[in-house]
DNA sequence: TTGAAAGCGCTAACAT
DNA sequence: ATGTTAGCGCTTTCAA
């Protein structure tokens, strides 16, 4: 025996078939006598014995491994705060029940390739990360009978893929409501990446709020951005050259609002005292930027977490009805926004731009 | 043939044995008559067969896969932003190359554990990620013959371990040397987390390069921080209530330099006319906190590119050497350091804190 | 209570 | 130019 002990070497050791040492190693010991159970296990010990995965994964037909596929759109896990906190819940799920994770960031977007690289044989299911609009991530059914679980894109129906998201629309909604409660009726909207499920769905709920409490939209007020905080920037920029301002900006996430509040500091347009801007997301990034912005906070991790346990369960139970999660969200009111009325009484040419960390309701 | 096709199916269809149609798909069609080629292409082609990886595996005795491991001590993704640029580094080096990704965040930091579930016979090689004193990943030699590179961490010799990481020393020596350039003389320093390697050799390269100019090192200046910007804060408050006050403070990182400037503003300190600080990283997410802070650039990704790089030459050539690869640091003077002696002459109470994205030199 | 035998799907010497 | 054969290391009936 040279190279790795495989299980032949420990049967041998111990005497007895391998039929045996495979059986008592992978705890059906009760099948055996005591002493034959002892001594394979002895054996093994000894030898520093550890199963061959692959070989393992040939013969039982399923391999233990789950893929986490970061679309080809946005797979610089560097820029994707997303991911990071949607891939910890994943692991922390995945790793205690043994399952391995295969990182996939495909970097073409032919579907057919992607697919050949996600579903070869070494996955058992996968998560998508995000999946935007038009990517082959999406083309999942022509591909792959592979259970598929989609996170961070509320997706139509007809992709009949099983999903976990937050709920952008009733997250947004609250934000919107508050924002109105506290007196704001000139209200401006930074939309996010055009390719984004999300995006839609975040303006697409300040349109329907807003139509509620019959306020009007000013469309000169609906910037658009990308999600980046220099779309924010840009969006601040834009707006502020012109003659009549909104008094708060809602944007629609919250990296496009520190682009926006530091663009506004370039300026020296304090915030909230000048604008009031809220983001959404809440990421922990932002958190710790000094800036004690107004949020809705949502749980990534959870979604990753339970992606991770509604793909085992399918895998277990052979259910491949997919299934949808939304995950409410929470306002979050730190100090980004302030009052309109307050504001409209008594207005401080010199007050600071806030910088503390913000202190939750 | 129900289930996925195989290539037995392939073979069938095409009217040839097993063998040649796994010699050319695997791209030696030239062993064969044009038309048995297409023959088999064909067949593959549209039973849409692609092959099984775990069964190649096995047969091929190598897994075309890496393992990126974290270290049990930072296994959250979300919070170390290190890790992501050496991820992507990495993954973009092997993604072309065909290799996959096994991301494990050991839970324990039992040895023996660990690398059972590492080494288990479904990975090539392996990169650690930043593996810290006493990490069981560094027990590397007793539990597994797989090649394995670090990143992160400049080891002792004794480990031997091929490793890439960026010059600390030199990098901290060149931010040190330039302070005093600028003509302070008072520093103050914000040690990294004591089982970090990099915060010892940045510390130490302070130390030596104070020495050499002749400036005690004033012991009560010297505060323990842990890389988190909690404890730049903390620091900062520790060392605001002094009596004497340094003209600058260096931080080991920029975490704890934004830790550290947010307290300062807090306490109604400006940044830098009462006192100056430097981080080291010049991470992105500092960059984009509209801190103009001076600190130490240095490509990580890069490094997550040549430890891929290193390891699949290991792994192709077979030369089991360590190697060892340092990549230069570079100096990025913003604004959150001024010159010592201006601002003795001249102190500006009311001065604000800056806030404007830093331009480089 | 134990073991023989037939795979899992593919690769690679070695024939022919 | 193509096929035969013997694995890779493990699991799992099924028989003894």
């Amino acid at each position: 025996m040279r190279g790795k002990p495989t299980l032949r070497d420990v049967a041998e050791r111990a005497g007895c078939s391998i039929t045996t040492a495979s059986n008592i190693l992978q705890g059906r010991s009760h099948l055996y006598r005591e002493d034959m159970a002892q001594r394979v296990l002895n054996a093994a010990h000894e030898l520093g014995y550890r199963a061959n995965s692959v070989a393992r994964s040939l013969a039982r037909r399923r391999t233990a491994t789950i893929a986490v596929v970061l679309d080809p759109q946005h797979a610089r896990l560097t820029h994707n705060v997303y991911a990071h906190d949607v891939l910890d819940g994943v692991l922390a799920y995945l790793e205690p029940r043994d399952y391995d994770i295969r990182l996939i960031t495909p970097r073409t977007n032919d579907p057919a390739a992607v697919w050949r690289r996600i579903d070869n044989g070494s996955i058992d299911g996968a998560i998508l990360i995000a999946p935007v609009m038009g990517s082959s991530l999406l083309e999942w059914r022509h591909y792959s009978t592979l259970p598929v679980v989609a996170v961070g894109s509320t997706l139509p129906d007809e992709y009949l893929l099983s999903q976990v998201d937050i709920d952008n629309d009733a997250a947004m909604a609250s934000m919107v409501e508050w924002v109105i409660q506290q007196g704001h009726r000139a209200i401006g909207f930074v939309k996010g990446h055009p390719l984004h499920w999300s995006a839609h769905q975040r303006e697409r709920a300040f349109r329907r709020v807003m139509a509620q409490h019959g306020i009007p939209i000013r469309e000169e007020w609906m910037l658009q951005g990308d999600y980046g905080s220099e779309t924010g920037a840009s969006a601040a920029a834009q707006l502020l050259r012109q003659d009549e301002l909104p008094s708060v900006v809602l944007c629609a996430n919250d990296e496009m609002a520190i682009g926006f509040i530091q663009k506004c500091r370039d300026l020296e347009i304090p915030v909230p005292d000048a604008i009031s801007v809220a983001g959404f997301d809440d990421s922990y990034w932002a958190r710790r930027m000094g800036i004690a912005l107004t949020t809705v906070q949502h749980d990534r991790y959870q979604v990753g977490y339970l992606a991770a346990q509604i793909l085992l369960h399918q895998l277990e139970t052979g259910d491949a009805r997919p299934q949808r999660m939304l995950i409410p969200g929470a306002l979050v009111v730190r100090r980004s926004v302030a009052l309109a009325n307050v504001l409209a009484a008594v207005p401080d040419p010199h007050a600071t731009i806030l910088t503390e960390g913000g202190s939750r309701l």
